[in-house]
DNA sequence: CCGATAGTTCCATTATTCAGAACTCAATTT
DNA sequence: AAATTGAGTTCTGAATAATGGAACTATCGG
């Protein structure tokens, strides 16, 4: 129903940080052996049917993680598709333009890509309807603000508006990042309803960034917190030093379900600083909320 | 061999401006009428079998390239396949989140894109190739410095560098424009063979946008002149008010094609600055062919 | 309540993809 | 120089998934 519920492949690397070489084999051949599973018997709990695509996005899904240009024989490795197969795939992709094929044989992510996102981005109704709201609020604070969007079990940017710097563009608008530590992902989370919630948390893989970034339990524990409060905290539980406060955004059928934030130095985003944006996050989000309605509303 | 010549569908509409539905339309059905003659007997000159991708990517342009989310009957209309496949095809679209599926049931352009596109270009060779000479000639023109690439019978653009001002991410970047009336297309197509040069420009419908605008004939011409003085100029034939100064960049063997540019508007980008500029341009372009020769170069 | 229009499901037929092996080509080793 | 390894490509019957037509189910406007 909701949207994104492509979160077959992309899941686990979605960290937003370069894995190794070694850490994307791993992962890659764990995807493969669930696959194996469930091609035997269906084992999963939800059944995605994609077919032909499916696979091929798999494969572009570890071209496109990997930390550079692969080869043939890389993807091979973890690709765990028989050689001929695997040729013709990589082949077609490459006939779309989805991959690219560099002069020495290596296969990189396609620009194709390039185009289609940057329709996707430039057309979408949530953003397009919450630049405004994200502009105000960074004229308030001064700080950067983002706009996020659940996705599976991952929060990719939509939008960041960033004081006046030669703004290093994608550098974030599109990544996807893990919602247990960041301030939009758990302000989303709390938007959801437990058993939504409980499947999100069940599928996320853990990992420590910093002293502070929460467990499954923590998390779960905070999610109530943060549904009272209507505000979400990060307090360098993704990187030390960064701290922001969000506020969940969400369409009355959670076809959408993300967050606006403001983030900074923790030098400058004392916890009473945080406590004092709590409240004009928390009206951005209702003003893009209530923007949503009236936007989407009529069409239907 | 190259990169992208997955021309296949992106082309036409990649105009840079917003259509209007019944351009669309028509734009939509064309390609499905040409596409049952290629069914009947593959009329076309060079083959392209994608199979299930071609189809399957062919809907997801269809799509991202409407002006707004469409319904499954806009789509049926113009995608010439029956109800039945149409409507599984949609499904594993959306399911694997390439397509997003509003509250309303309309098809609207995914959110996986981002995460893919953001990843292919964050790791672009050409891009960090790129990056430091295109920001070292932005500081010395003070105006919007652009890399491109040739992909088809469009220009994609890399990376966008303006002065200071809150850019619009995405506002350019991942777009195709026309090759035949920006300064990094017309910079682009100088350094094809002549080969290569008819087949982009037989395969181009040349659309005029301002007064200025080039047409087979002219450009064809102005390419030689361009090869001469290794300097293509955008006299106000994209937008009217707009000029601009670009030179080529091309790999050694042609795996990329794309080109430099320093654009801005005409009463600052005199035809006297123009010319002051055509050396710095062409000596950011030589910078970056060299860094490529040498980023490029080792790993073969 | 009826007739449209819009979207969904089913299923025999057909075309594509699969998987494995055989083959080419170049770089190393013996 | 011949043999060996590694990387990539091409071929094939067998298996699988996509196709397209029709029948089915909403949902809407009068």
């Amino acid at each position: 129903m909701g949207l994104c519920q492509g979160v077959t492949a992309s899941m686990g690397a979605t960290d937003g940080h370069i894995m190794d070489k070694n850490a994307m084999d791993k992962e890659a051949m764990d995807k493969n052996a669930t696959d194996k599973d469930a091609t035997g018997k269906d084992a999963g709990a939800d059944k995605r049917e994609t077919g032909t695509l499916g696979k091929l996005m798999l494969l572009l899904d570890i071209v496109t993680h990997a930390d550079g240009p692969m080869r043939f024989t890389d993807i091979l490795a973890v690709a765990g598709q028989p050689r001929g197969t695997l040729h013709r795939q990589l082949g077609h992709l490459a006939e779309e333009g989805l991959l690219e094929v560099l002069a020495d044989g290596r296969y990189a992510p396609g620009l194709r890509l390039l185009d289609l996102a940057s329709r996707s981005w430039a057309r979408n109704e949530f953003r397009l309807i919450a630049e405004p709201h994200l502009n105000a609020l960074q004229q308030l604070t001064g700080e950067t603000v983002h706009l996020g969007v659940l996705c599976g079990a991952s929060v990719i940017y939509l939008d960041k508006v960033e004081g006046s710097q030669p703004v290093r563009m994608y550098s974030q608008i599109g990544n996807a990042s893990p919602v247990y530590c960041t301030g939009v992902g758990k302000a989303a989370l709390s938007a959801l309803p437990d058993d939504r919630l409980d499947a999100v948390i069940a599928s996320v893989s853990f990992q420590r960034f910093t002293e502070n970034t929460l467990t499954a339990e923590t998390l779960r524990r905070e999610i109530t917190d943060i549904r009272r409060a209507c505000n979400a905290f990060d307090r360098e539980e993704h990187e030390v030093g960064i701290r922001c406060v969000a506020a969940p955004v969400y369409s009355e059928d959670l076809s959408f379900v993300g967050g606006v934030s403001v983030t900074g130095p923790a030098y400058r985003l004392t916890f009473e600083r945080l406590e004092e944006w709590a409240l004009p996050v928390r009206k951005a989000a209702e003003s893009i909320m209530s923007g949503m309605r009236i936007g989407l509303g009529p069409r239907r």
